[in-house]
RNA sequence: CGGGGCGUAGCGCAGCCUGGUAGCGCACACGGUUCGGGACCGUGGAGUCGGAGGUUCAAAUCCUCUCGCCCCGACCA
C-alpha cells in the first residue's frame, strides 16, 4: 500500500477534546474521527486494525467449534418485553417505533434474539450443544460516552451464546470460551487479567471480566499475587487491617460522651484524638422495604453495589428524613438503641467501637457488637490498597483496567420466558442451559494502544498493526532509493507482509514523525547514505534499535524478526 | 441526572473583563531555496465568532434562552 494513496490524515496536534492516551493517538495518527459524542467514523488505518482483531476472534471462536452468524440490530420490542428487560432497562436503550407504531429498539446485545431463535429451532437434545456467535454493531445510549472508541453509544462486539441441555454442558461451554479468550488476548499482545465479576442485570450465576490493566480504565480489580484470587472491587471481598489497639478500649464501658458540632468520623476521631478505626460509620438508607442502616468501620467507606446486592434498590435518607426517624441529627446517628434494620460490615463483628449516641451532641464509647446490637453481617465495604486477601491472607494489590470481555453463565434466566426448551432421552421438556460471551474489538484496540505507546505515538503488537512493516524511502527523487524501495516492497509483499510505503515527497523528518506516530512494528529506512555503503536500515518502532542490512536480505531478516 | 469547563479558519489558541477594522501559530495552495527526526523566504485562499432572542448608534465582547462537546460523580446486560 503507498501511503500517498492510503487515507491517513495526521494530526500535529491533538484536539482539545481528547484526553485518554487512545483517544489522543487514534486522532492525532489519523485512526478515527469523531461524529458526536459516543460516536466515531473508523477510518482505514483503524479499520485496518479491527479486522485483525476480528480475524483472531473468529479464528479461535471456530477453534471451540462457535458458529458465526447475523442478527439484526433492529428489535420488535415484544420478546424485550416477555424476559422483562423492555421494562428492567431505562434510559440506555434506545427506543423507537416503526412506521405502523409498533414499538422497537435498536440491540444493546442479543440475548433475546438468539434465544428466540433457538426456541424456534431446538427440539431435542440431539442438537445440543450449540455455541452460535456474531461480530455485530450495538447500540447503547450511554449516560455518559467517553475515553474516545472505550465508551460509545455504537460499537462493535463479538458476542456468543451457548446452549447446553444442563448445568455440566454448560460448564464446558463456559470454560471453552474462557480458554479461548485467552487465546485471542494473547494473540492480540495485550496485558490481561480473568477476574470474577458481578453477574448485574444479566441474571445467572457465574461470571468472569476479562481486564487490561491501564490507568484509563474505568473499572478497579483485586488481585492476590499469593493465591490468585482476582476479582472486580464490585465483589471483591477483603480484609482491611485491624483496629490498632493501644490496649486501653478493652476497659471501655459503655458511655455517652458530650461532642458538641462534632458530626463526622474524621470530627470526632480528632476531638476524642481516637483512630477511624475505631468507630462505626453508620448511614440512614431508605430500601424498598423502609429506612435501615448499613454500618461500616470509620476508616472504610460503603460499597454501595455490594450493599445493593443484599438489600436490593437503596437511597441516601435526607437529612430531614433522619430526623423525623431517629429524632437526631445525621452527625449523631449510631447502631444502638434503635430498632432499625441493620447490615453491617463483616469487619464490625470484632473489637470495640465509638458511634453516635442517637442522642443530639453525642456519641457512645465501648460499643460491643452483638452486645449492644445485633446486625445482618456482609462484606460492604470498599477494598482498598493494604488489605489483606480474604482466601489467603496475603496482601492484595488494587489496579485500574479496561473491561475487554466477559463471560456470563445465564442458566434459564432467558430460556425459560422465551420457552426455548428440548425434550431430553426420556421426553422430558427441559429448558435450555445458556451461557454469553462478548468481546469488544474497539476496546481490544484501545486497550493496546493504552498499554503500549511513548511520548512519539503508538506502538501496536505485531498481529493487530494495520500493517506489519513501513518500508520508509527518504528521497523519492533518487532513483536508487526508488528502486530499492520497490524492491523491498515486492519482496515482502511477495513473502505475504503487508506493508506501508511511505512515498510521499516529503522531508525526511516528516516521514519519521508520522511513521512513529502510526506505530507499525518496524520501519525500513532507506536513505543515500546507507545505499552506498550498500544497506538499508531495519528499525523496531519499540526499542528504536536500528540494523544496517543489505537489501536482499530484509525479508530473510525480517522473518526471522517474527512472521506475517 | 448533579457538579465543573469549553465552543472564534481544518487543528491549537489569543481577543471578551473595559462594546467600535476578527488576529496568531500550524495545516492548505502557488513560486523559489532546501532535504536523515515535524525546514526557510515570499505570495495567497479560508471564519454565519455554536444557534436564537434582547440591550445598544454599534455585540465575538453585555443580558436571557438554547444546542453541542469535554472532565468529575451517579449510571453502565
Amino acid at each position: 500500500m503507498l501511503f500517498s494513496k492510503f487515507f491517513i490524515p495526521t494530526l500535529r496536534e491533538a484536539p482539545a477534546e481528547a484526553e485518554a492516551i487512545s483517544h489522543i493517538l487514534m486522532l492525532r495518527a489519523g485512526y478515527v474521527r469523531q461524529l458526536a459524542a459516543g460516536l466515531y467514523v473508523y477510518l482505514p488505518l483503524a479499520w485496518r486494525v479491527m479486522n485483525r482483531i476480528q480475524t483472531i476472534i473468529r479464528e479461535e471462536m471456530d477453534s471451540i467449534g462457535a458458529q458465526e452468524i447475523s442478527m439484526p440490530g433492529l428489535h420488535p420490542a415484544d420478546i424485550w418485553q416477555k424476559t422483562g428487560r423492555w421494562f428492567d432497562i431505562g434510559d440506555e436503550m434506545f427506543r423507537l417505533k416503526d412506521r405502523g407504531g409498533r414499538d422497537m429498539c435498536l440491540g444493546m446485545t442479543h440475548e433475546e434474539i438468539i434465544t428466540w431463535l433457538a426456541s424456534m429451532e431446538i427440539r431435542s437434545y440431539r442438537q445440543l450443544p450449540q455455541m452460535w456467535y456474531q461480530i455485530q454493531t450495538k447500540f447503547r445510549d450511554e449516560a455518559r460516552p467517553k475515553s474516545g472508541i472505550l465508551r460509545t453509544r455504537e460499537f462493535i462486539m463479538k458476542d456468543s451464546y451457548s446452549f447446553d441441555r444442563d448445568e455440566e454442558g454448560l460448564a464446558v461451554s463456559y470454560q471453552k470460551h474462557a480458554e479461548a479468550y485467552h487465546k485471542i488476548y494473547e494473540r492480540c499482545g495485550l496485558k490481561f487479567y480473568q477476574v470474577q465479576s458481578d453477574p448485574g442485570m444479566m441474571g445467572g450465576a457465574a461470571a468472569h471480566e476479562f481486564m487490561a490493566p491501564s490507568p484509563a480504565g474505568e473499572d478497579t480489580i483485586v488481585l492476590c499475587k499469593k493465591c490468585g484470587y482476582a476479582a472486580n472491587t464490585e465483589l471483591a471481598l477483603s480484609v482491611p487491617p485491624s483496629q490498632k489497639l493501644k490496649g486501653s478500649e478493652k476497659d471501655w464501658i459503655l458511655e455517652d460522651i458530650y461532642t458538641p458540632e462534632k458530626r463526622t468520623v474524621a470530627e470526632v476521631s480528632a476531638f476524642l484524638k481516637a483512630d477511624p478505626s475505631y468507630f462505626i460509620k453508620s448511614l440512614l438508607l431508605i430500601g424498598r422495604d423502609g429506612p435501615f442502616l448499613a454500618l461500616v468501620r470509620g476508616d472504610q467507606e460503603l460499597h454501595e453495589k455490594k450493599l445493593a446486592k443484599i438489600v436490593g434498590e437503596f437511597r441516601a435518607a435526607q437529612k430531614d428524613e433522619v430526623k423525623s426517624i431517629l429524632g437526631v441529627g445525621a452527625g449523631f446517628i449510631g447502631p444502638h438503641n434503635n430498632t432499625l434494620r441493620k447490615i453491617a460490615d463483616i469487619l464490625l463483628k470484632e473489637g470495640i467501637y465509638i458511634s453516635g449516641a442517637n442522642k443530639e451532641g453525642f456519641h457512645t464509647k465501648g460499643i460491643k457488637p452483638d452486645v449492644h446490637f445485633e446486625a445482618e453481617w456482609h462484606d460492604i465495604h470498599v477494598a482498598q490498597a493494604g488489605d489483606t486477601c480474604a482466601k489467603c491472607s496475603a496482601e492484595i494489590a488494587l489496579e485500574k483496567a479496561i473491561e475487554i470481555g466477559n463471560i456470563f453463565q445465564l442458566g434459564t434466566k432467558y430460556s425459560q420466558p422465551l420457552e426455548a426448551v428440548y425434550l431430553d432421552e426420556n421426553g422430558i421438556e427441559k429448558p435450555v442451559i445458556m451461557g454469553s460471551y462478548g468481546i469488544g474489538p474497539a476496546r481490544i484496540a484501545a486497550a493496546a494502544i493504552e498499554q503500549n505507546n511513548d511520548k512519539d505515538g503508538i506502538i501496536w503488537p505485531q498481529s493487530i498493526a494495520p500493517f506489519d512493516v513501513e518500508i520508509i524511502p527518504l528521497d523519492m527523487g533518487d532513483k536508487e532509493i526508488g528502486e530499492t524501495a520497490g524492491m523491498i516492497y515486492s519482496n515482502l509483499s511477495g513473502e505475504g507482509w503487508e506493508a506501508l510505503m511511505d512515498d510521499r515527497d516529503e522531508r525526511p523528518g516528516i516521514k519519521f514523525k508520522d511513521a512513529d506516530l502510526i506505530g507499525i512494528p518496524y520501519q525500513i529506512i532507506i536513505g543515500k547514505k546507507g545505499l552506498k555503503e550498500g544497506i538499508v536500515e531495519l528499525k523496531s518502532r519499540k526499542t528504536k534499535q536500528a540494523e544496517r542490512i543489505a537489501p536482499s536480505d530484509v525479508v530473510k531478516r525480517a522473518k526471522e524478526l517474527t512472521g506475517p
